[in-house]
DNA sequence: TCTCTGTATTTTGGATCCAATATTGAAAAT
DNA sequence: ATTTTCAATATTGGATCCAAAATACAGAGA
């Protein structure tokens, strides 16, 4: 392992293999309903059992994976209903957040949300869907993080994971890629102006507009 | 261990403890800020250690105990901060479920309110804390069931969670017990003639005299 | 007396081994 | 041919053991 690896290394194997597990998830290397191997898994990772099984409990509760007793763990699946909940929840968090956000916001919460925006712009432009998914986040949770509520920010971030498996999909398509560069813009224009409301409906659209996206992927994936 | 524990002690180790973890936060017998040291946990409740980890990672990813790598884990404690957003996320969500209850609600769901709330009615009165925080939790959940939102109403759970460890505090003032069965009963009356509005604005009352009275109680643990 | 340092002890993190459960497949009976 | 039963195998659940980190403590030095 390289210095540079050894340094970004979580300081647990749990939290190393947390962090793995996450991103074979978004980046669709799991795949939805696709089982977890234990012994496969860990030896992969080159760690034991112990600490795998201890973050599938984290990822569970999470519910990005789901578990049934002595029969083990399995990638989660989003049905339809599952998708329109989530989105549907988030809409009533978010929108809680952006107006507690919006009279807090200072000069220096304006710049990171526009760098954020740059770098949703770049990856954008190149095409880089991983680049773009956290990006994106980036925007979004940076915007939420100013509400100054940990636990709903937490809530918001838990919900978005559940759809991540998801969202690397709809990045793949550069009309999507350029309508969210587009529906930024708007939000950001309406945090300048500092108008809750606005901001609040151009992410309303934002998010249906996913929704719209996503909903004829999880079709395919529910064969 | 008799037949009657052996036939209700789940399948697995890690939910029995996960169950009996619970309890002991619930009850108060882990208070608030207390270390949890996972030897003498381990002996007492007779397994090993590597079960009661897992379900302390459950407990970690619901925000009922706290974990530091290489520290630990401790009983989660709530700032004044914090019980303010748990009530205001709750607000948020629960509305939603009710409104989405209210036009479901079937006979069947309506008399089995009622037996939820019969239950807490006898609690109240004979002054069982324990069994009084176990009926309001089944009479609120079961309406909160019928709004056919799984994940919502999951989310709601772990929101009452968070707060189990001081609602048993709460439940031994036997003011706070009548003011309660008043106040479903007035959500119920609502229910019965499908008023989503007025059953939304009872539960409000309701949750802000829970706040109200828990307040005080946070200071003191807050010492 | 206070602080710093090094060591002993405690506690957590992880690996390996064994047990229990579930799954698979083959053989036997209908 | 289909179904059922039973054994073999694979996989998960749990216990024990060892390693690593943190904490507590004692002693030396200022």
């Amino acid at each position: 392992m390289s210095p540079e690896e050894a340094r970004r290394r979580p300081p647990t194997a749990q939290q190393f293999v947390l962090a793995e597990l996450r991103r074979a998830i978004t980046t669709g290397r799991l795949r939805p309903g696709a089982p977890i191997r234990q012994d496969a898994l860990a030896e992969e990772l080159q760690v034991s059992r112990v600490p795998l099984r201890e973050a599938l409990k984290i990822l569970e509760g999470e519910g990005l994976v789901t578990y049934k007793a002595h029969k083990g763990y399995c990638v989660a699946t989003l049905s339809l209903d599952d998708l329109r909940e989530v989105y549907r929840i988030r809409q009533l968090l978010e929108e809680e957040a952006v107006r507690r956000a919006v009279p807090r916001l200072g000069d220096d919460d304006l710049a990171r949300l526009e760098a954020a925006q740059d770098e949703v712009e770049r990856a954008a432009a190149a095409g880089d869907v991983s680049a773009m998914a956290t990006a994106n986040r980036v925007f979004h949770m940076t915007l939420f993080d100013c509400a100054g509520m940990p636990r709903l920010a937490r809530l918001i971030r838990t919900l978005w994971d559940t759809t991540d498996a998801y969202r690397s999909m709809y990045y793949g398509d550069s009309g999507n890629r350029e309508r969210v560069v587009k529906e930024h813009r708007a939000t950001l224009d309406a945090l300048r102006r500092r108008s809750a409301d606005e901001a609040v409906a151009t992410l309303d659209v934002h998010r249906d507009h996913a929704v719209a996206e996503l909903e004829p992927l999880l079709d395919v994936q529910g064969r």
